[in-house]
DNA sequence: GTGGTCTAGACCACC
DNA sequence: GTGGTCTAGACCACT
């Protein structure tokens, strides 16, 4: 289900954090969803479960799983509300991001080469 | 000298530093060049001076120009070193944020359009 | 928490953006420790929010707190990086202006008085 | 009279400007002192005339020096003034300098060692 | 509640 | 004249 990278820079709990967001978001795990509980991801990925908890305690701030304690987590109902504020949140920081390439002269066509070289190689992972 | 859209989403403080900026780091506006004054341009563009004082602190935090009171502000002389460490930041925010739109499903074509919305805003500087 | 001399010379809003400073790259407010609230420290020292805004907003552009409206603002989680970078600029700048003291012919110790004064001012933290 | 370091980060006509301001803030040379003309300075250190007229230029804007067409350069009768300025700004810059030292944790002691190394070793034309 | 932005108007020191 | 600081009060979007 999940590939975690031990020698990547990203930390473990983000990595985990942003591949269940990632399924939720895509609709790959549906609402209502259980997801595995954190003893039984940490035993599958070989990780510690304090890191696991980290990942799902951060999902549940954001409101993309919520947990139920003795049953388990499952994935939120209310995913488009997270959905679209995440969608405007991305596209303001693109655009400010895009703002700032033009202001030192980066042109346009060099943005859409980074935007392919991004759309056509294997999915990454990255995440802030 | 300079266009501000009041209704624009982007702060007024943020269109006019976004527009020296640009000037300074594409070299229209030269090391030492004295700008106008934060009056002359509140005057000039009709808004507030505090809203200009604003931009130019901003401005001057990031090295783009500096500040002598009682004297006025002026491009910064070292713009080089500027311009070659915000490149690097830009490629790499800009690679990391579209990273983001790809992971919550946004279509490489909706990407473009935001591109081409950001460089087709009329810019003085914009005749290449 | 914080204490204004609102008869200094230096700027509230620079008092308090060295006291936060001071606390967070020293450790004692730890990263994603919450702060106060604008208007909370507005109230506590008794200044106008704008004035601490303007502290925040200096701390954030410096990667010491970092803001989200409507959440609150935060320690910034990264101070290291901001610790050793800025330790390196504070070497060279003091011993530029030392050397400029020096130039025209001020005395060794009467930098010593103003080392002691800067120093012995007091400070929450300044129990070592 | 004057020692120019070629290889120095500094630029030449800083280098000339440093050391003239200081031998006239320091008294060396004395108020209407003719100093050497643009030419014979040239000429003397081995230098481009136009960079000699540069430093001239600015010792001029900062009221150090003052010239009359066709008869030469002087040094200011009103040094004083000039002089107190300096010393405040360089005051105040320390003053901020070493509270930002403050702020990162460095030790009184720290700052005594940058002190005394500077001010035992020779003179130095670092400038801003 | 939170931070972010903006205005209007004031006073200061420096040039 | 200049920039720098500060206040008082307003409105906004987001949590």
């Amino acid at each position: 289900m999940l590939e975690i990278d031990l020698k990547s820079r990203i930390p473990i709990y983000k990595q985990i954090y942003n591949q269940i967001e990632e399924l939720a978001l895509k609709g790959v795990l549906k609402p209502d969803d259980q997801i595995l509980s954190v003893r039984q991801l940490a035993r599958l990925v070989g990780i510690n479960p304090n890191t696991i908890t980290k990942a799902y305690r951060e999902l549940e701030l954001n409101n993309i799983i919520y947990s139920i304690a003795g049953k388990g987590s499952f994935i939120s109902p209310d995913l488009t509300l997270v959905s679209m504020s995440k969608k405007r949140k991305v596209f303001i920081n693109l655009t400010e991001e895009i703002n700032q390439a033009k202001n030192i002269g980066i042109q346009k066509q060099q943005i859409f080469e980074i935007v392919s070289q991004v759309y056509d190689t294997k999915s990454e992972v990255e995440n802030k």
